[in-house]
DNA sequence: TTTTAATTGAAACATTGTTTCAATTACTGC
DNA sequence: GCAGTAATTGAAACAATGTTTCAATTAAAA
């Protein structure tokens, strides 16, 4: 699905610096950095609109953020097609190596509570070396 | 164990800085945050000293840094008594509420990961509603 | 085309974390 | 207890990340 129905089909307005975005992670096939982002956006990357989109893109469910470290954040497209499918489960998979981010097919995390523990959202981030990285 | 022993056991001077944040650490029971072990420390709190003992003290394996969210993050005692021991699996819930974090008990995580892919360290955060906040 | 609400970009600010370097402190052996 | 050594501290300056306010602009609906 291309950028503008993206935006369409999630009611958000199609601005160029949204598209620009959409575009870039579409292109990068893995989630991205900032920085990673901003390279392939150009002229149209202003960091204070970046962020205002990060934040109103990810509250409509187009991505959402996965920080694997407090000084490295990623951003990645959700794979959901369908209108408000909010995704309550994310793995990741963390090279330390090349730095890539790969995210896991929904792998079902069991989770076990104390009582009264009401689970809303998880997220696992796995860390190591991917294929490519390790000789 | 008490502070001094603590950095005995692990091999690192002992400093009143240092034995000031483990005493918050312990006091408060649960993972803290800067701020928090801050308010606790008084007049030793610095910092520049907080970060780098954060950074000494995680690398020797006294306690864990959990990044809940990139602009919020916790400090943790490692329950492990034993020297050298590094958990290469951790397991939080973090109650959006109260904002407090706890630490969940070993729990078992089963990764399949592709080929060639090596798995080193896990971490799960799962977010909710504590017993307390869930009315 | 006009209206309206959302979005943008500038400026200024707040928070979080790091680096360098001289001064200080903790531990070792005596 | 004392001297020597290496780790640690705190200051200053910096870098990166993220937010707020506000006027100007743009997208979408009537």
């Amino acid at each position: 699905m291309n950028p503008v129905e993206i935006l369409q089909q999630h009611n958000i307005k199609k601005t160029s610096s949204r598209v620009a975005i959409l575009q870039a992670l579409q292109k990068g096939k893995l989630p991205l950095t900032e920085a990673e982002i901003k390279e392939e956006m150009g002229d149209l990357y202003d960091r204070i609109t970046f962020y205002r989109n990060m934040q109103s893109m990810a509250d409509v469910g187009i991505l959402h953020r996965i920080v694997v470290d407090n000084t490295l954040v990623k951003y990645a497209l959700n794979p959901c097609e369908k209108e408000h499918c909010h995704h309550t489960s994310h793995a990741h998979f963390f090279c330390r190596k090349c730095n890539k981010l790969i995210c896991l097919e929904e792998i079902e995390i069991e989770t076990c509570l104390p009582n009264g523990y009401v689970r809303e959202e998880v997220e696992l981030l796995i860390r190591g070396v991917c294929n490519h990285c390790n000789e």
